[in-house]
DNA sequence: CGTAGGATAGTAAACGGTTACTAGTCCGCA
DNA sequence: TGCGGACTAGTAACCGTTTACTATCCTACG
C-alpha cells in the first residue's frame, strides 16, 4: 500500500506538496507540481490514510446514527436520509441498534467516542433513565470537546429535539380527523413510558380530544412496547377492559399494524367495526389491507436535515432548531363509526357525542 | 481528552505500560501498577483512541456493508445480523446504500478502504458490470493486502457467496410445492438481470419446473426490478400476454407483494383466482393479507455468520464456505388453482395437467 | 558468592498524514 | 539598484498508540 511518502518521492516532491495536492487543501502549488503529484498518485493507486488524517484533525468523517432497532423501517428511513447527507460530503454512516438497551446505548456512544467519529445523531433514543445519562453525557461532553456534533432527533434528558416534528400535534390532529368522521370513544396505544417520545404523544392525544371537548377515559389508553406485539397485546388489554371504542389511535405505525392483525384474527372488522389510525407512516402502512390511515412524518428529510444540522455545527455556527411538518394520510383503515356501535361494552354513548 | 500520556503521568509510569494495561495486551504487568493505571484512567475519563491504535496496527474495527438499500427490510435483517455480531467484538458497522449503482459502490468501497475497515461484507450486490467490478477488484485488492477481510452473502463476478443460501434450490423447492397444489401454468417475476443472484434464482425456477415434468414458456417470465413496483409491472405484463397461469412465483417477497397489491388492485383474488408466492421471508411478508407464502432465508443469521467468516479470516484461517438452510413458509398466499381456471386467457390446459 | 534468567518497566521508533514556519525565486516599483 | 511581497516548495514537529529493545531488580541455583 503506497503512503504519501511513496507518491512524494515518485512525484520528486516532499510530503507536504503531495498532501496540498491531495487533501484539496486551501493552498497554491503549480500547475506543473500538481500535475506531477496527481500522475504519481494515480499510478500509485494511492489512497490517504483517512485515520492519518482523523489523528491529526481529531475526528474523522464518520457519522454515528444511535437507533433502536435498524430492522425498524421507521429507522431504516431516517438512517438512508442521514447516509444520502452524509455520503456527499465524504462521511460514513454507523448504525447502532441500542434495541433502547442502556449498556448497548453507552457501549455505542463510547465506541464512537473512541472511534473519534465527528458527529453523533440520537435517532430515537431519549430514554428517561438518568442513570445511564449521566455516564452518556460524560461522552457527550468529552466528543464535543474534540469538535464532534451531537444531534438529537427525538426529545431527550436535556431538552427538546434539534430537528424534529411536533409529535403532540400530529397526534391532536389526527384525533381531529376522528372526531369529524363522527367517533367519541377513541383509544390510544401509547408506546413504552421509559421514552420521552411517548409522552409527547400522549398528550397530543390528550390535547386533541380536550380541544373535541371530549372526556379523557383512562380505561382507554393502554401503554405497550413501540412493536407489533404492543399493538395485538393493546387491543386484548382495551378489549378485556370495560369502556367501549370505535377507534384505536395509535403511538406509532408498527402498533397499530399489530392492532390491525390482532382483530382480524378476532374477526373484528377494519374500518366498518372499528377504526385504526397509526403514526409515522412508514413505508409498509400504505400496502397493508387495508391501508393505514397515519400521520406522515418526513423520515428521509429528518435525516438528511439532522446531518445537516450537525455539518453546520461542525462549522461552527449553531444553527437554528427545525420542527418539520407532519401530514395526514388517511386511507382504508379509518371510517365513520358503525350506525349502531354495539362493539365493544354496548351502543356508542350518544349523550358524549351531544357535546 | 486525556491521553494515554496524561495517564502515564498521573499515574507516574511510562505510556508503554498503560498502553499494556488498558489494551488487554498480553505482556506481565504488576497487579499494584495496573491498578494505579486503572484509577489513573478512571479518574480522567480516559477513552483510548481508536485511530491512533489503528493507524498503528494498519486497520480499525470496522465492518463495512454494502447494501443495496437499507430501508429494504431483506438487507435491514442482514445489517442487524452483522451488527449483532459485530458489536460484541467491539466493531462498528458502517451501512451503504448504494441503490446498486456502480459509482455509488465505488466510492463507498474506496471510502472504507480510506478508512482502513477491518471488514468489507458485500451483502447484496454482485453487479454483473465488467467496467466497474475492475475498479472496485482494485481496491478490494488494497484491503485485502492491509490485512482486511473481504466476504460476499451473495454470488458476484468472482465467485460463489462465502457465506449464503442456495437460491435456485430455494426456488425450485418452492416450484414444487405449487405443483403439489395442483398448478401446472407458474409465472415467474424474475429481478434485474443484472443481477448474478437473479440468474440462480430464474435458473432455480427452470429446475423447478424441469423436475416437475412441466415445459417451460418464455411468455410467463418477467424480468423488473427487485421492488414493488417491478411486482405490479410484472403483473401487468403477464396479464397483457397471451399465455394462462393459475400461480405468480416471485424471486423475492417485494416482487410478490407489488403483485399481491396489483392483484388486488384488479380484483383479482389471491389466492382464489391466482396464487402468490415470494423469496426471502422479510418480517412484512407474514403480515401482509393474506400472509405472503415464501420461502423463509435465515437473514439475520447470515449476517452473524458473514461476519464470523470475516472473523476468522482477519485471525489468518480460511474458513469453509457455508450455505445456509432455506425454508417453506407457505401461507395464505397459495391455494390448488381454480376448479376451472378462466383465467388469464381462458381455461386452464388441462391436456398440459395430464403429464 | 557469582550469575543466569524471570519479572517489570522504560525508551524510542514507527504508523501516515497536516501545517506552522522557513526559505528561495521572481516581479514590480521607488 | 535595492527591496517588499507574492508564489511555491520544503522542513520538521506533532497527533496518540504500539511494540521491539533495552534496562533494572530480584531470586534461585551451582
Amino acid at each position: 500500500m503506497a503512503s504519501i511518502t511513496d507518491v512524494a518521492r515518485l512525484a520528486g516532491v516532499s510530503t507536504a506538496t503531495v498532501s496540498r495536492v491531495v487533501s484539496a487543501a486551501p493552498y497554491a502549488v503549480s500547475q506543473a507540481t500538481r500535475e506531477r503529484v496527481l500522475d504519481a498518485a494515480r499510478t500509485l493507486d494511492y489512497v490517504p490514510n483517512a485515520l492519518a488524517r482523523g489523528l491529526h484533525k481529531s475526528y474523522i468523517p464518520v457519522v454515528g446514527v444511535i437507533v433502536h432497532d435498524i430492522t425498524d423501517p421507521y429507522f431504516a428511513e431516517v438512517v438512508r436520509g442521514v447516509e444520502d447527507a452524509a455520503s456527499v460530503g465524504g462521511f460514513l454512516v454507523v448504525t447502532c441498534s441500542s434495541d433502547r438497551i442502556s449498556e448497548r446505548e453507552h457501549s455505542y456512544v463510547r465506541l464512537l467516542r473512541s472511534m473519534r467519529a465527528a458527529t453523533l445523531i440520537f435517532a430515537g433514543s431519549g430514554l428517561t433513565d438518568p442513570d445511564l445519562n449521566v455516564e452518556v453525557a460524560k461522552h457527550l461532553a468529552a466528543m464535543r470537546d474534540y469538535g464532534a456534533a451531537v444531534v438529537h432527533l427525538s426529545p431527550h434528558a436535556f431538552g427538546e429535539a434539534d430537528v424534529g416534528v411536533d409529535n403532540a400535534a400530529g397526534i391532536a390532529r389526527m384525533v381531529a380527523a376522528l372526531v369529524e368522521l363522527g367517533h367519541r370513544r377513541i383509544a390510544f396505544l401509547a408506546g413504552p413510558t421509559s421514552l420521552y417520545v411517548s409522552h409527547q404523544r400522549l398528550e397530543g392525544y390528550r390535547r386533541g380530544l380536550a380541544e373535541a371537548g371530549i372526556a379523557a377515559d383512562d380505561r382507554l389508553v393502554v401503554s405497550t412496547g413501540f412493536n407489533r406485539e404492543g399493538g395485538a397485546l393493546g387491543i386484548d388489554a382495551l378489549l378485556a377492559g370495560a369502556a367501549p371504542f370505535t377507534a384505536v389511535c395509535s403511538a406509532n405505525d408498527l402498533l397499530a399494524l399489530g392492532a390491525m392483525q390482532r382483530l382480524a384474527e378476532l374477526g373484528i372488522d377494519v374500518p366498518s367495526d372499528v377504526s385504526v389510525a397509526g403514526f409515522d407512516d412508514i413505508q409498509t402502512a400504505a400496502m397493508a389491507t387495508p391501508g393505514l390511515s397515519t400521520v406522515r412524518l418526513p423520515l428521509h428529510e429528518m435525516g438528511r436535515r439532522a446531518f445537516g444540522y450537525a455539518e453546520q455545527l461542525l462549522a461552527g455556527g449553531q444553527p437554528a432548531r427545525e420542527i418539520l411538518p407532519t401530514e395526514l394520510a388517511m386511507r382504508g383503515s379509518t371510517a365513520p363509526p358503525p350506525a349502531d356501535a354495539v362493539f365493544p361494552g354496548g351502543p356508542r354513548d350518544d349523550s358524549v357525542r351531544a357535546t
